[in-house]
DNA sequence: TGTACATCAGTGAACGCGCGTTCACTGATGTAC
DNA sequence: TGTACATCAGTGAACGCGCGTTCACTGATGTAC
């Protein structure tokens, strides 16, 4: 599920029913609110302002009755913090799309990896909480290989789009196939820590400009090291 | 102050005194004791686990006395951020020390420059709640200068140390000198990434040889890309 | 199609907890004359 | 060198807070016959 489907299942049955109205909402419902409300606490506090109590405020609900759905805190948190990974996912998937050209030009299978470094550095920018929550509990992820069965109801992982992205650069005959091996680690690294150290880190108050040419200075530096 | 230092002042006023004895502390021996009980709480838990009453406990004091030497538990906290990025500093400039050969040789510089990058993923490794807690709030940083006035009791900070040994490797003729611009920045991205990425994020859990090869693989994509 | 019953998903009340922080206090230390 | 006094750095007691979580409950929904 993306963040703006959940966030559109947040507050109480539509309509304000009295205190008689029990159980009106669909199966499920209170479920996706309380991630949707766990989603919106996280945008601006991130991972630790996922407050299971607050949550179950937003969805106009007893705070105990969120244990019909998570067994804990935490389990609360753990899907929220996938939601947050799937919006990220979603995001960057949706940028890539939006390149036109097709498979295998050299110009376009640049452009695409472009989008997804521009898509991941744009959302840690732009939703610092969710980003912080996105890599703040689960999705621990398999070393080398692909998700393991990738779930058609949710969007690739940011790291098997960015290993796809390189793939077509291969095929493209821009990165050489030796080359391939395991660089989407480097890649991923320096764009991750990019945006961690721009972030929420030591040059979190670095000006607008400047961050601009941080941004250049890393793609530009990736782009050599293909 | 380096943790080590810090560390030996925690702890009640050494005999146990009896509740008559007051005030036989050295003067700043609670400051510094509230720090050294924050890091030692820090390097288990991260900066959450910085409590302001537990680190009164471990020093032996009553929870508000630490309001003698702190406003508040933030200024606390951004104390004992403070030294363990301190920390960080000192391991990286003692590893750095310790590669052999003079100024300007292209394989010392080499050295040192990879003694750096080394000694920060050892620190992330090894110490990941310190590593956390160092980059969780203070230590801004200004853009594009040396630190403002180095401050001679404490060491350089691990931004201006990876300055000197890129500077040390133009002086080497390693890297040319348009190429020296900015470009500590892809390089502390790259290393800081993969520092998060294999310690709190998605790639914690990879195996120790894994592990190793993500070093190796992106120390020499930086390598490659000098 | 109607009834009996199990299960599901909510309510209401309460708990203990440890935290950060404030207040008024007092004894020890350092300083001025 | 001795005394008077200000300041410093601790004590003791208390606060309100919101949190996660447990318990016994009850009404609505779905299912079997």
């Amino acid at each position: 599920m993306t963040a703006s489907q959940a966030t559109g299942a947040v507050g109480p049955a539509a309509g304000a029913a009295g205190p008689a109205e029990r159980r009106r909402r669909p199966r499920g419902a209170v479920r996706d609110g309380l991630i949707a409300a766990g989603l919106e606490l996280a945008r601006t506090g991130g991972p630790d302002a996922v407050v299971l109590r607050e949550a179950t405020r937003m969805v106009g609900v007893v705070p105990n009755a969120a244990y019909r759905h998570f067994a804990d805190r935490d389990e609360l948190l753990a899907a929220v913090c996938t939601a947050a990974m799937d919006e990220l996912a979603a995001r960057m998937a949706a940028d890539v799309a939006a390149v036109p050209g097709p498979y295998g030009d050299k110009a376009a299978a640049r452009g695409r990896l472009g989008a997804i470094g521009q898509a991941y550095l744009r959302f840690a920018r732009e939703e610092p909480g969710w980003f912080a929550t996105a890599f703040a509990l689960p999705q621990r992820h398999a070393y080398d290989q692909d998700d393991p069965e990738p779930d058609p109801a949710r969007p690739l992982l940011p790291l098997s789009q960015l290993r796809a992205a390189l793939d077509e650069l291969v095929e493209a005959g821009v990165v050489r196939r030796e080359r391939r091996d395991g660089i989407e680690y480097p890649i991923w690294s320096a764009v991750h820590g990019l945006a961690v150290l721009t972030g929420q880190g030591p040059l979190r108050d670095v000006p607008e400009a400047a961050r601009q040419r941080l941004d250049l200075l890393t793609t530009t530096f990736i782009n050599e090291g293909l």
